[in-house]
DNA sequence: AATAGTTGCTTGCGCAAGCAAGTATCTAGT
DNA sequence: ACTAGATACTTGCTTGCGCAAGCAACTATT
């Protein structure tokens, strides 16, 4: 469809060319580490929690019931049956989530958030916030970020 | 510049919002796990080498003399010096790289390109930029590529 | 030189994640 | 109802990485 965006008009190719997407992926990737580096720094100790486990509660926070199967949670959070199997485990010993059978299908489990969770929740969302805010929040141009998620979202 | 995505016109405020920074992190992150699992999909079995490996000898092919010494190495490529041994000495057990000492400095080594590992990072580059464009070059509009890693490169 | 402190690479250990195999449960076909 | 196969979580093993300690070599001071 017309999207038309900052283009110099004769200069550019109608086709986007390999090297704009090799840029793309060196930048997403130099960028991707530094957030993550600069949001692991502060959660930890401010938030008390690494920041595999704030994700955990976001999904967990944004779902029906506050609980999610653990293999849907796999899926969302983007890692193996296996993986969710023993970090939920240790959000558990942590009590921050619980485990509650499935009750139509008792191979099930759901991991649904305990009261200590969502308040673990609460302040980590806050840190995590103003993390964001404090290290990259101030770089991004007023419809950059906008423009940079939209185009974000394009990709599968 | 009359820069516009999907906004409503008076909607947008003009500092960069607090949700947009979340949105951008949300999408960096889901792109980002995208893309990883995609080239190391098709570089393992295509190429013949991790993504990891790759981006070494992209790092390596770039420097003067096609060498780097093992600390620079794990600056650009953002690991630490330890992790940085270990992925080069298994580089240089496969081959691909050969140590060569340092003759200003006799505690450090330089990370120095073998011709196997020239012509292996030769196919490895092709299997890349194919597996770029072909994953995620058609989804990007063409001024997109340009405007994205311009934002990220803002990003510290 | 001789010594103290620093720097560059290596190595021991632990953690977190993936794969593959195991166990319990469900579902379909008979 | 019975059985074969599929599915959901768990567990054993392996791998890759970071941290911290170690060793060798460098630099600065005496």
């Amino acid at each position: 469809m017309g999207l038309r965006a900052a283009n110099t008009i004769g200069a550019v190719k109608a086709k986007t060319r390999t090297a704009d997407v090799e840029q793309v992926w060196e930048g997403l990737a130099r960028a991707h580490a530094s957030m993550t580096a600069a949001l692991e720094r502060d959660m930890v100790p401010e938030a008390g929690m690494p920041l595999a486990w704030y994700e955990v509660l976001l999904h967990l926070s944004r779902s029906e019931g506050r609980m999610l199967r653990y293999q849907d949670l796999a899926k969302v959070a983007g890692i193996t049956n296996s993986g969710a199997s023993r970090r939920l485990e240790q959000m558990t010993k942590a009590g921050l989530i619980e485990r509650r059978s499935c009750p139509t299908d008792r191979r099930g489990v759901f991991a649904h958030v305990t009261s200590k969770g969502e308040t673990a929740f609460s302040r980590a969302h806050t840190v995590f916030v103003k993390s964001l805010e404090r290290n990259f929040g101030r770089r991004l141009q007023p419809g950059e970020a906008e423009m940079v998620s939209a185009a974000l979202k394009r990709i599968p």
